[in-house]
DNA sequence: CGAATCCGTCGAAACGTTTCGAGACACATT
DNA sequence: AATGTGTCTCGAAACGTTTCGACGGATTCG
């Protein structure tokens, strides 16, 4: 309601004035400043964001955008990428959905970390030539606008399965996530190059990521069901589908049928018996991923970062000797 | 880039008439809104949502305050949200913390639904004071521009005591959440109205409505412990916290130790024994606040609304007769 | 046939900023 | 005294829309 220009004209002195001291340039004195800033406090100014970025062309906001919000594995991540943003003078919003994906191109936000498997390759790409900034997190993608942070799926696949290995774990299962799914694939890969390696012939099963797919994979693992076996799930909500399963059968988990995961999501740690997964700071997934994203519009130049994953030892996984 | 000032030279007409088209007024006609279509279509034109909010002022966007991205809580809560506004053409941003707060003086969102208790009563009334408008979620507020979908707190704190009581425990612990929570409040005061007609006398600890907090408020409860206890923690978030404490004891739950929550968190229904609690629809609860805060917007008059709970029974309070 | 009515289009102002270039003034330099 | 050098302030344009009022031409009416 009150504009630069009230106070402007209550101050007397030109809007110019005004909004070189509002903005702290040394072009203006003191002591006219001082008088416009207690004016501007006395009618209460508050900028016009629009007005603002019309002018400027940026709003200072970074978009992260998400398959949904329902996700408890978000929470970390989200900290890390809002620690850093603020910090550096930016605000996060959070967003979800093919509508909000107009914020891009409608110059609503300055960038955006993607970690949304519904966001297709092509429209990022798309706006990724308009030179809008974006790091990706659950992708690769070759433009020089985007950015990615690389997050070690087959080292954690690897080690996964020689967990399961070490515990004497012959008869194995993966759970895969959607076949459209990168992180799956990685994780997939590694599973199959660990079969190979050993001569295994690791049973594959189609999950889409979620609880009640686990539960659907489970039902099919107990049907083929040959003592003893061991499930690998890429991630640990399906995992939590299997324990659903399995409570409802006589077999107990850890000992008539072992369990691994992949993400380490709340939920892995206070289900019974503990799940073993592979773990990796999501917090500084979201750190990294914001600071590439801040360097990208600064204009300078971001090398390549990843994150480390290490193994979460569970009593989900049993070992075979002492049964 | 491409402006609607592009698009006027390039079809020769003027700028007005390719906003008229653009917008779908009826004042152009159907052979010129085509030709411009066109146009727009070819040049690939995205409209600028600071040029346009600077002179509709609205932007479409709603704004959901959250204390911290964390809470697996929420996820229902913003399903619902998002899915009444997307139908009626708003966008929903998520975000949290002091910073972003300016969204509602600086005019990036049109409104707010506030479920944060870092979040002050003062600023949130200075902003409707400003003509804001905003609904509330986790606190009362009397002023015009405020609204407020109630949750019936205290049915549940009684439902919860309820359930206790008929499975015969009369030693029983409340664990509440911070002295500053509205909901912890609503739900104390039912739980001392309960002790006070079946002439109970309840403990009360405090939390912080964590799970480090449960787990703190445990270890005192443990130093009294009388057999056979029951204990009504104020959140589910906090229950879990007592699950990790007594799984270090020789107490099992819904045995020696009986337990119950309020939220029905996923973490509730995948934790065992199941965690008994309170449970009310979020999605619900976010749907009719978002309603509520459309009809706001549109100066349309809004009718109190309130969701109800239920009780879900768990293992986690069992009787005291079948010891 | 002249006047009234309607319809599609247009020009211009406005929204609230930022920022460039120029103006005004004071002071120092030759 | 004329010129130069800074310092502070100002006016005006620009960002990309929306929307009001006006305009001219075609149609309808009495």
């Amino acid at each position: 309601m009150v504009s630069i220009k009230d106070i402007a004209k209550k101050a007397g002195v030109s809007i110019s004035t005004v909004s070189y001291a509002l903005n702290g340039s040394p072009k203006v004195t003191e002591e006219t400043r001082q008088k416009i800033l207690a004016v501007a406090e006395e009618l209460k100014y508050v900028p016009n964001a629009a007005a603002r970025t019309l002018k400027t062309r940026e709003t200072k906001v970074i978009g992260l955008y998400l398959t949904d919000f329902g996700g408890a594995f978000y929470g970390d991540l989200l900290q890390g990428v809002k620690e850093v943003l603020n910090q550096k003078g930016y605000d996060l919003i959070v967003c979800s959905g093919k509508r909000s994906h107009r914020f891009l191109p409608e110059r609503t936000i300055d960038g955006a970390i993607v970690l949304d498997a519904t966001f297709s390759d092509k429209e990022l790409l798309k706006y990724a030539e308009m030179g809008k900034k974006i790091v990706v997190l659950d992708r690769e993608l070759d433009h020089p606008n985007i950015n990615h942070v690389f997050l070690d799926n087959k080292a954690g696949a690897t080690l996964a399965m020689e967990y399961l290995w070490e515990n004497g774990h012959r008869r194995i299962y993966v759970v895969t996530g959607p076949k459209a799914s990168y992180d799956s694939n990685q994780r997939l890969k590694a599973v199959r190059q660990f079969a190979e390696r050993h001569e295994l012939d690791v049973k594959e099963v189609e999950g889409r990521f979620t609880k009640e797919s686990g539960e659907l994979a489970a039902e099919r693992i107990f049907q083929e069901y040959e003592e003893p076996t061991a499930v690998f799930c890429l991630n640990d909500e399906m995992a939590v589908g299997l324990y659903m399963y399995f409570r409802k059968t006589d077999l107990v988990i850890g000992r008539h049928i072992h369990i691994i995961g992949f993400d380490n999501i709340e939920l892995a740690e206070y289900i019974s018996p503990r799940l073993a997964t592979i773990d990796y700071s999501k917090r500084k997934w979201g750190a990294l991923a914001s600071e590439q994203l801040l360097k990208m519009l600064s204009g300078k130049s971001v090398e390549h970062e990843r994150i480390y994953v290490k193994l979460i030892p569970g009593e989900s996984v049993g070992s075979l000797s002492n049964r």
